[in-house]
DNA sequence: TATTGTTATACTCTATAACTATA
DNA sequence: TATAGTTATAGAGTATAACAATA
């Protein structure tokens, strides 16, 4: 019989992501939010105005995707679409007040998460990790805030 | 406007998980496999002989969805089912010894994987990284070598 | 009657591409 | 004719639950 290798770091990275991503999922849950749409109500906040053309080019999904998302979080007055009166063709996006609010509580709820993620390490620790992390994502060239796997709710 | 703040370390292991994840699917793609499909491969090899109701609680699947990657595994003569003579209903499955080599081919792919991935980290950095994800990982309770994401293909 | 494996059904999510309105 | 946004369509992948064989 072949030997079986130890996983390695790449598939305790995906193991751990997974793991992540659906603990957050069930968070962000109790606020009636898919990751995706807590990622795009972020994104929008941090550059207000842009178009949703923009903004699907930004977070790596096609503009078709982008539209029941935007629908979504504006019925529900997080943000909303403004028209450009010079090319009526643009919706530039803003967050609303409520918008803004509810992404302080998205905010809370992230911590929340990382604590209980890190549970295991002291800050020591969970700060060589961050760095090393951030290092591997900036190297691999991923967009920081832009989630890949932005494809399942 | 509310402050933005930055991605915390679970985000970074969800946007790196979900990056490892992808390349990973298209690395063993060039072997006409999808990441499932390798760690259903790898569990058999590492406990032969299992039914695949066991196979499907082990992996945290529906014994329903076992069958279809059971079938396509066995159509390729990688693995096999070998049914128990004293209880006809059960099916034991093994790899074959063409299994084994595509497990060895598996293993090289996912070392350069892990080279690619971690290129921007020396080796005392690699080890470290590796140890506080294991850590995490074991605090976690996630069963090593079992991906919760193996949902997607 | 219970259990293993299989098949059938329905559902979710997605990208592609057709469409509309504006330019 | 080209572009922004929207809608329609179809495809992939999944879980749930019904089913057949065996116990």
């Amino acid at each position: 019989m072949a030997t079986i290798p130890r996983a390695g770091s790449a598939f305790l990275l995906a193991q751990l992501g997974a793991h992540a991503a659906a603990r957050f999922a069930e968070r962000v849950a109790e606020l009636d939010l898919t990751p995706p749409q807590t990622g795009l109500l972020r994104a929008v906040a941090t550059g207000p105005g842009r178009s949703q053309q923009e903004l699907a080019g930004y977070l790596g999904m096609p503009p078709s995707r982008l539209v029941a998302l935007v629908d979504g979080l504006a019925a529900r007055g997080l943000l909303e679409r403004r028209r450009n009166p010079d090319d009526r063709r643009l919706h530039a996006l803003h967050p609303t007040a409520e918008g803004e609010r509810m992404l302080g509580r998205i905010g809370e709820v992230a911590r929340a998460h990382d604590d209980e993620l890190l549970a295991g390490l002291d800050a020591t620790e969970r700060e060589t990790l961050r760095e090393l992390l951030a290092r591997v994502a900036g190297q691999q060239g991923l967009t920081p805030g832009v989630h890949p796997g932005y494809r399942r709710v």
